[in-house]
RNA sequence: GGGCCCGUAGCUCAGCAUGGAUAGAGCGCCGGCCUCCGGAGCCGGAGGUCGGGGGUUCGAGUCCCCCCGGGCCCGCCA
């Protein structure tokens, strides 16, 4: 957390402050504190983070300098107060007008004019809190999902914040590389694979993502009912729920519940390791299966408007030789190890002798030998990292580190990996990997999300017991189409548009507005609840800024800023103002459900002052300052949306 | 058993990185507002031991420790 700190009070370096009025100002108020502090002695420091708008006044913002530095100053906080505000120079503070000290707090009033129109101006131009481009190039690498059944709302979830947070990194000045990892090489393609090869002739007959999906879950089942006979099934795979899963498919499709059938293992694991090796035969089988379902996934995303830079194929990752380039390296490392064709990184070893690889696990060396005395090691740290089965064939960790490999290759300067926070630990064995490979571990960064929970259902994919983002969207979009019927919104072709704008809208908001590390408890009712605290509500609240200015012959060149003093019209500057610190808090914590709140807010507040403010009616002066202000909420509300990747209607 | 995460209003969630100046929204419930830029809206009301207990501090929802409850991980699955 020290480091966050320290990034934030580096932000006046580059130029972005130019983006961010109060920003800047908070920056050089708790600057001028701290010089000040430090010529009193006192070792204390501010953040700009801590400046905070009075609850009092309204007008100034304020540190807590007295309370802090009290004993440092051996006086009383009202008085350490006075004697800092002695020596503070306002001239070095921008929009700084005058200085008072309330208690132990020592508080700026701000020129408010001027801040006001510098913020208006630039949200106007939807530049507030825009980074200036570093062309330095990240990767961000999201959605990954396994090509075997439809996507549904947990895989929405990783490809929502994993396509916000793309945007967010665009906005502040990176250039963004989006990597989707197709995993085409496990055991899941290798069962639908298995399935298909069992109805080869059979044609897709709805969305091919969801015709394979039933492949899938019959394979499955079939495989599994074929392994309980052996008595090699797992424990906890009860018969009934295989058979219901059979009869599911059934009344879905009956020719690929009567086509599926005697699948085994061994099938399986052969097919597996024939595509591997790249066995032209098998190579269509899976390409042709794994193509389809892929399609079937950039169908759906591409209707939420999120894409992607590129496919990268964990079969290509096997086929042009970036696993063995990884064993390679982790031979050279002297940690690879094979038990027959297994192989594995020695993790305990590797622990044991090399502080980077204790510092990926978090573990300091004191702990460490505390841990070794107490035979506790193996508890933290599992012992080996398996790259390969016994079969020799590549297992998803052994790709992923050959991935992380390819990744370091090019001229990304980090990669951002969304993840579920269930890989937790296979992130850090890779990360531990690519140190152990001679590379910086930092390169690569988790960002954990939780799980979406189905209430009152149990999601398996395996069973085909899921809700798919179609399904989700295709519901949604009906009953936008009733609203707008009863709005009078009549051309066809549009209200289609705006239909698929709103669904789009509900659905992305729903699954982003909860903080990525809270498990999501997700009802239809949520996406389908288009009221405050929705997409559609922000929406709504854009579309009514955007048609006041529609009517607006010419934006006012020029303006007065004290025309804008009710309290409602002061908050809503200020809550504009606040829009670059947002982001920057959303990117340095990975949070783009900070985003979405923001929205929702502003929103709400733009909705309370649209009740009581008439703009095209007002007198003159008031008027355009007024038109100035709802151009500054459209452009920020519209930036917000782009960020969470929620679209913006003009009509609704 | 060990590790990580979560616990704030009946329900779903902000607020915790910055300890500070009177704990916030939405849904649901109760009651109001369409001659006026779009009512997917607005206004008002009821509703809280911030899981519990210690500690640090002038001050703790926020920091530290212990405990309780829930989730996830500890696979030659991904």
């Amino acid at each position: 957390m020290r480091q966050l700190t320290t990034i934030l009070n580096k932000r006046h370096v580059n130029k972005e402050m130019t983006t961010d009025p109060l920003g800047s100002f908070k920056y050089e108020f708790a600057h001028e504190v701290n010089r000040v502090l430090s010529q009193l002695g006192s070792p204390l420091s501010f953040n700009l983070l801590q400046v905070a708008r009075s609850p009092k006044d309204k007008k100034s913002f304020g540190l807590p300098v007295g309370f802090k530095a009290a004993k440092d100053l051996n006086k009383k906080p009202k008085e350490a107060a006075k004697l800092i505000a002695g020596s503070i120079d306002l001239s070095k503070i921008p929009y700084a007008s005058k200085l008072i000290t309330i208690g132990g707090y020592l508080n700026v009033v701000i020129e408010r004019d001027a801040l006001f129109r510098d913020v208006l101006d630039l949200a106007g131009k939807e530049e507030l809190g825009k980074g200036v481009r570093k062309n330095v190039t990240v990767m961000v690498e999201h959605t990954s999902v396994n090509p075997v059944h439809p996507l549904h709302v947990g895989s929405g979830r990783n490809a929502i914040i994993g396509d916000s947070f793309a945007r967010i990194l665009d906005y502040l000045g990176w250039d963004v590389k989006r990597h989707y990892l197709v995993n085409d090489c496990n055991l899941q393609v290798a069962i639908l694979a298995a399935g298909r090869s069992k109805v080869k002739k059979l044609k897709p007959k709805s969305k091919k993502d969801h015709w394979y999906g039933l492949i899938y879950a019959m394979a499955n089942a079939v495989l599994e009912l074929w392994k309980i006979r052996k008595g090699i099934a797992e424990e906890g795979e009860p018969i009934n729920e295989w058979k219901e899963t059979i009869e599911r498919v059934r009344t879905q499709d009956p020719q690929i519940a009567e086509g599926v059938k005697e699948i085994t293992e061994d099938y399986v694991m052969d097919l597996l390791k024939r595509y591997q090796r790249r066995d032209e035969k098998t190579k269509l089988l899976f390409r042709d299966v794994a193509e389809s379902v892929l399609n079937g996934f950039i169908e759906t995303l591409r209707r939420m408007g999120i894409t992607y830079d590129q496919f990268d194929w964990e079969s290509e990752l096997i086929w042009n030789s970036w696993v063995l380039k990884a064993l390679e390296r982790l031979k050279e490392s002297g940690y690879l190890e094979r038990e027959g064709d297994a192989i594995y990184i020695d993790l305990n070893r590797a622990v044991r002798e090399r502080e980077n690889i204790r510092k990926v696990f978090g573990i300091a060396k004191e702990h460490l030998d505390l841990l070794i005395s107490q035979e506790k090691l193996n508890e933290i740290i599992p012992p080996r990292f398996y790259l390969t089965r016994s079969d020799g064939t590549w297992l998803y960790t052994g790709t992923d580190v050959a991935y992380s490999l390819y990744k370091i290759s090019t001229n990304a300067n980090r990669c951002y990996n969304v993840i579920a926070t269930e890989q937790t630990l296979e992130q850090r064995e890779v990360r531990a990997s690519l140190a152990l490979m001679g590379y910086d571990p930092n390169f690569l960064i988790h960002l954990p999300y939780e799980m979406v929970n189905l209430i009152g259902v149990k999601m398996s994919g395996r069973r085909a017991v899921y809700i798919t983002l179609d399904d989700l969207l295709d519901e949604a979009k009906r009953k936008v189409l009733n609203i707008l019927a009863r709005r009078g919104i009549k051309e066809e072709e549009e209200v289609d548009k705006i239909a698929e704008k709103v669904a789009v809208g509900a659905l992305k908001y729903a699954l982003i507005n909860v903080s990525p590390m809270k498990v999501v408890q997700f009802r239809w009712e949520r996406v389908l609840d288009f009221e405050t605290n929705s997409g559609p509500f922000v929406q709504y609240s854009y579309t009514r800024a955007y048609n006041i200015l529609k009517k607006v012959k010419q934006i006012p060149g020029t303006y007065d800023p004290s025309k804008l003093k009710s309290e409602l019209e002061i908050e809503l500057i200020y809550m504009l103002a606040n829009f670059p610190e947002r982001i920057q808090s959303s990117y340095l914590l990975m949070r783009p459900d900070l985003i979405s709140q923001y929205a929702n807010d502003l929103a709400s507040l733009f909705n309370k002052f649209y009740e009581g403010h008439p703009v095209l009616n007002a007198p003159r002066d008031i008027k355009e300052a007024r038109i100035k202000l709802v151009q500054g909420v459209k452009g920020v509300l519209g930036k917000a949306l782009d960020l969470i990747g929620v679209p913006r209607p003009e009509r609704m």
